[in-house]
RNA sequence: GGGCCGUUAGCUCAGUCGGUAGAGCAUCUGACUUUUAAUCAGGUGGUCGCAGGUUCGAUCCCUGCACGGCCCA
């Protein structure tokens, strides 16, 4: 990557950082601080300005200077750590000699200090360091943006996300809630017993989803490999291995367009449990995105892009059948199952039909189209066509439907569930279908896995299986509109320079 | 992939109906010992995204490209 170009105020700073190094270290990393901010301020709030003088207490804090007020012989500053920002007051005469003159006001905005003092109460009511003790950490050659419009520029933001974080405390609760949604999520199935575990992201056929992989290689075995598009199939290999309950929260890997939906790689949560189906699962899953918004939110209500969501309440339940009936008042139950007739109305609808679209497929197509987005609060979608669920257990009432749900929030699909087929010869019959699909174009189809069908006919109990969109989750309980606002390094194309 | 919009100082933004560009913050110099978007006085800072075209002259008009945003597929 070519060096980024440098202006003055740049050329300013590396030439303090020059007297820096001459009169020493000038990145030294002796300075350990005792104090954060938020914890000051959290305890010392409440604390009358008498007492807090009369006390004397004394800290030790380090962090980013974020602004300054020089005033003559006494300055004020704000320094921020991980916590939050704690005002410094230094003056010229209870400071070392020199230190105030010589070193304090050279430095710039943006440089990390360490600081030791007093705390006190200023006359406009902060509590503030009376520092005693002050050194330059680490010189900052890069002015930091404006300080009171900050970094708003969304391209610079994910770009350069160190100055965002820097700038924009909101964007780092973001991450804060992420981290926390990815913990309560993993104790929710470890205190179920499930099992943590971890496969692999380079396969040498990629499967468990309908998706377009990314092929990398490798060069000693001189061969292909694919990113993994779902860990699917090999943590249900282990449901054969006798890990009756397992989970994954990884990284997957799919080959399609960037979007405030998409991105490149993005994580999911699947989870698998021997003797349960769907409807079990169903359950779970209301429990645990109910277990989530109590312990993440501290409320049951999401507030997300000026819609409310209600996660206390049972979710709405319907068939995809259904959905596309009350969405679509022009069709009848004959109608929906009739390959002609739904085929004209997909056309009137601008829907793409294929060579080798069937009745499912249009079905699910028309769902997509017509319907989907139309479901805002927390609703199950079941009997998703055989046709689009080759994984699926089929439903045993009707074996054109599988047994499988997707939970849709605000239009997306926020997790997606079925009983698993555990039937080798069916399972196989499947993949040979999604086979002759890719010979006829169809590139996100699926590929054979014969050691799959291996597993199989040594046995699966009759399980049920998951997979949760976890950047989707942490969009809904940020009210982020972009997947890019839930990355702490979305996907961009290069800069050019 | 298509449509619309954007790209001007480190940041946030004006602006030029075509005549070599401005503000605030930041920065530099000076004043100021309880400020907090500190204040006051003065100064520095620009390949106006990139490349072509039209023109006496383009940051502005036209074309292409790059990157980004929003909407649609």
């Amino acid at each position: 990557m070519p060096e980024i170009s440098e202006n003055d105020q740049i050329a300013q700073r590396r030439s303090k950082l020059d007297g820096l190094r001459m009169n020493g270290n000038a990145y030294p990393n002796d300075f350990r601080p005792l104090d954060l901010a938020a914890q000051l301020h959290e305890r010392f709030s409440d604390v009358a300005d008498e007492v807090l003088e009369q006390e004397a207490v004394e800290v030790v804090v380090a962090g980013r200077m974020m602004s300054r007020r020089i005033m003559g012989k006494a300055s004020f500053c704000h320094i921020q750590d991980r916590s939050g920002q704690i005002q410094l007051f230094l003056q010229r005469d209870a400071l070392p000699e020199g230190v105030y003159n010589s070193a304090f006001k050279k430095w710039d905005i943006g440089d990390i200090l360490g600081a030791e003092g007093v705390l006190f109460r200023t006359r406009t009511g902060e509590l503030s360091v009376r520092v005693n003790a002050v050194r330059l950490l680490t010189k900052a050659l890069r002015p930091l943006p404006e300080k009171y419009h900050g970094l708003s520029d969304l391209e610079l933001r994910y770009r350069q996300r160190y100055v965002d974080l820097m700038m924009n405390p909101e964007s780092r609760r973001v991450f804060e809630i992420r981290a926390s949604v990815v913990s309560v999520l993993r104790q929710f199935l470890k205190d179920r017993d499930f099992l943590e575990v971890e496969t692999p992201m380079m396969q040498i056929t990629p499967g468990g989803a309908v998706a377009r992989p990314f092929v990398t290689h490798h060069n000693a075995l001189d061969m292909e490999l694919y990113l993994r598009i779902a860990p699917e199939l090999f943590l249900k290999r282990l449901v054969v291995g006798g890990i009756e309950r397992v989970f994954e929260i990884n990284r997957n890997f799919r080959n399609e367009g960037v979007s405030t939906q998409h991105n490149p790689e993005f994580t999911m949560l699947e989870f698998y449990q021997a003797y349960a189906d769907y409807k079990d699962f169903m359950d779970l899953t209301q429990d645990m995105m109910q277990e989530l918004c109590a312990n993440v939110l501290n409320r049951s209500i999401v507030e997300y892009q000026s819609e409310t969501f209600d996660f206390g309440k049972p979710f709405a339940r319907l068939t995809l059948k259904e959905a596309v009936l009350k969405y679509n008042p022009l069709l009848s139950e004959n109608h929906v199952d009739d390959l002609e007739r739904l085929s004209d109305y997909a056309r009137q609808l601008d829907i793409q039909l294929m060579p080798g679209y069937g009745l499912g497929k249009i079905q699910t197509e028309i769902f997509e189209r017509t319907a989907e987005h139309k479901l805002r609060q927390p609703t199950f979608i079941t009997q998703y066509p055989v046709e689009v669920s080759p994984l699926s257990r089929k439903n045993d009432q009707d074996q054109s439907v599988t047994d499988r749900f997707e939970l849709i929030i605000a239009g997306r699909e926020i997790a997606n569930g079925f009983s698993e087929l555990n039937d080798p010869e069916d399972q196989a019959d499947r993949f040979r279908h999604q086979v002759s699909q890719r010979e006829e174009g169809d590139d996100e189809a699926m590929y054979y896995d014969a050691d799959y069908i291996r597993a199989l006919e040594y046995g699966m109990p009759p399980a049920a299986g998951e997979g949760v969109g976890v950047d989707r989750l942490v969009m809904l309980l940020t009210d982020s509109a972009s997947i890019r606002d839930v990355l702490l390094f979305p996907h961009m194309r290069p800069e050019s320079t």
